[in-house]
DNA sequence: CCACGGAGTTACCGTGCGGTAACCTTCCCC
DNA sequence: GGGGAAGGTTACCGCACGGTAACTCCGTGG
């Protein structure tokens, strides 16, 4: 079946972000990708002019768009608290709606890459922002506020694969609930260093 | 300059990590090994049967490891708090001395094969698993626990790499004190589902 | 002194992949 | 209805990689 430009091009990103999705960007041929979409592959080259360059554009798309349903929902939020919650639920919903999506840009095979990498990073890097202006420590140098947000980034990175190999359990408002949960009362913690947190 | 098998395999082994470490393991051939080794590719393969063979080698060995290291920090600890905090010092502390092992097993490139992924995850599983145990919560299913716990094995991943990325700054011990200080009064916050997290 | 075996090398094969040149087909519009 | 794009295909090139066969080098024990 023929398709006008514009469609099939679409039609071929869709289709690229599954079949990424699966394999990972190195054991994914230019050939799977076009077998996939029902096509050859001289026409994934017309709209493509290589490999890194489909891969590169599908890792733009997905980072954007991540990145921007994350700043939707926290955008209004009444207080720090509820704007980690609603950060949680935004990523897990993401996560949970296009799941290939989330796996190209943070399953492997990206990361490997420096030029792919760096798509994954700059997500992770401005959540990662946003997070640590909420650590609030009196002394501590900014730069460990940095390296504890990343950590938290990760965390939830890790919570998705995990809750995505569980078959989607528990349900995203109590999963969302329980980390943000966990991240609050961890964070308020660091305000004491070293005094509550006796046993 | 000729050597006996026994110390030409070492050798090769310790070569191995070091390029799998900087390029991955796709990106690596086993030209690129046997070069680095100062050796010509078939005597590679006089000692390992295959790439894959060669990197499953790689694998077990430094996940164990691993798992034994963390597992010798937190067996002589007093308690829970102490256990945490010894966990995180060896866990970083084979990050900062062991760099190319921990880059192999958790870099990306073994993630997304599934032969290769088991044995990170093997890791990561029984290490969940400890953090798991220590996390107390009324009615919590065990579950959402393990979700929890995997996710905080995920963050301390996260942390390292961010801590590799900024030249090892902060010292192992504040950045283990500030993770385990997080960790361990976020888990004393879920106790309380939703009453004392309020703003 | 010479035969034997362990250590290494050169040179090669097959294959699969990224990428391309040349050709075919369908449809629209004058 | 015929010609020209737009959309698509077949068939190919070059290359790099995993893996191997055949050969060479060198120390050692009889």
């Amino acid at each position: 079946m023929r398709l006008p430009a514009a469609e099939r091009r679409t039609q071929l990103l869709e289709t690229a972000v599954t079949v990424f999705a699966e394999h990972g960007y190195h054991a994914t041929s230019m050939n799977d990708v076009a077998e996939a979409a029902g096509v050859t592959k001289p026409v994934l080259y017309q709209h493509f002019s290589s490999k890194r360059d489909l891969f590169v554009e599908l890792l733009t798309e997905i980072g954007d768009e991540l990145r921007e349903a994350i700043a939707k929902a926290t955008a209004d939020a009444p207080g720090p608290r509820q704007q980690i919650e609603n950060g949680f639920r935004a990523y897990f919903a993401f996560v949970g709606q296009r799941t290939d999506a989330f796996r190209v840009l943070f399953g492997s095979g990206a990361r490997r890459d420096p030029e792919f990498a760096a798509f994954a990073r700059n997500v992770e890097d401005s959540i990662a922002e946003a997070i640590a202006s909420l650590i609030v420590v009196e002394g501590e140098p900014v730069a460990d506020r940095s390296i504890l947000a990343h950590g938290i980034v990760g965390m939830t990175e890790a919570a998705s694969r995990r809750w995505l190999a569980d078959d989607r359990t528990p349900d995203i408002d109590t999963l969302a609930e329980g980390l943000s949960q966990l991240v609050w009362s961890g964070m308020r913690g660091l305000r004491t260093p070293g005094s509550e947190a006796g046993r």
